[in-house]
DNA sequence: ACCACGATGAACT
DNA sequence: GTTCATCGTGGTC
């Protein structure tokens, strides 16, 4: 059994790693950048192999890249043109999942943030796959390892993430998804500043100046170089 | 009621 | 490098 299932099963000591909403309550562009090295989790009902019965499916992953999205003042931003019933959930509680619907076919996974009322969001871009690896290429269809979770799209695919997600508490053990400080009590490594590259976010027109993308050098699950 | 367009991924050449 | 499947959202009429 490895560390992080380990500690698991001490619930009172896991809900201590997992980011607060404190964390969650501060300016977007900082928090993207202290998302990269942190790990999330899903945790979900699966069927096993024969169909027979139901048991519990862990996915973690290591952030290796983000993206900041502001609101009013980000052109980008779902947010920009202010409350919508999409973005609504970018004005609400800091910590909560922003899950939305995207070229027909995928789900993206935001953290929201900033205080309540203003509009703040991190988009979740690739993930490292650490645990529940077999899980995910169940889901995923896919043959290499690289290719598992190195995208928005496929990390949500790979950790069963879908609109029901759509404002679930990420700081509630409860809520099944869940972002956790892995360095905390040497659970996994620690990320120096110089290892965070700076650039342009991916995929959109109106904004695109901004460097508000962050990703960790040299990861091997980063989208794009 | 209509319609253009994505915070993408996969499959092509 | 290119193309395209796919559908919810939101702006416009």
């Amino acid at each position: 059994m490895n560390k992080l299932q380990n500690l698991f099963l001490d619930k009172e000591k896991f809900k201590d790693l997992i980011l607060s909403r404190s964390f969650y309550e501060r300016d977007t562009s900082i928090i993207a950048q202290e998302l990269l090295n942190k790990i999330l989790i899903t945790v979900t009902q699966v069927k096993n192999a024969d169909f027979t019965e139901v048991e519990v499916g862990i996915c973690a992953g290591k952030i290796v890249e983000v993206e900041a999205y502001y609101g009013l003042n980000d052109p980008a931003s779902h947010a920009c043109n202010g409350i919508t019933p999409r973005s609504k959930i970018m004005f609400e509680t800091p910590g909560i999942a922003y899950v939305y619907f995207c070229y027909g076919n995928h789900y993206l996974l935001n953290a929201v943030t900033e205080k309540f009322g203003t509009a703040g969001a991190v988009l979740i871009r690739s993930i490292e796959p650490l645990e529940g690896i077999n899980l995910m290429f169940a889901r995923r269809k896919v043959i290499s390892l690289e290719n598992l979770t190195n995208g928005p799209g496929k990390l949500t695919k790979a950790f069963g993430i879908e609109k029901s997600y759509n404002g679930r508490d990420l700081t509630s053990l409860e809520s099944g998804i869940f972002i956790i400080d892995g360095a905390k009590y040497g659970l996994y490594s620690k990320l120096n500043k110089e290892d965070i590259i700076r650039t342009t976010r991916i995929g959109i027109k109106n904004g695109a100046e901004r460097l508000l993308r962050f990703y960790i050098k040299n990861n091997k699950f980063v989208s794009k170089k």
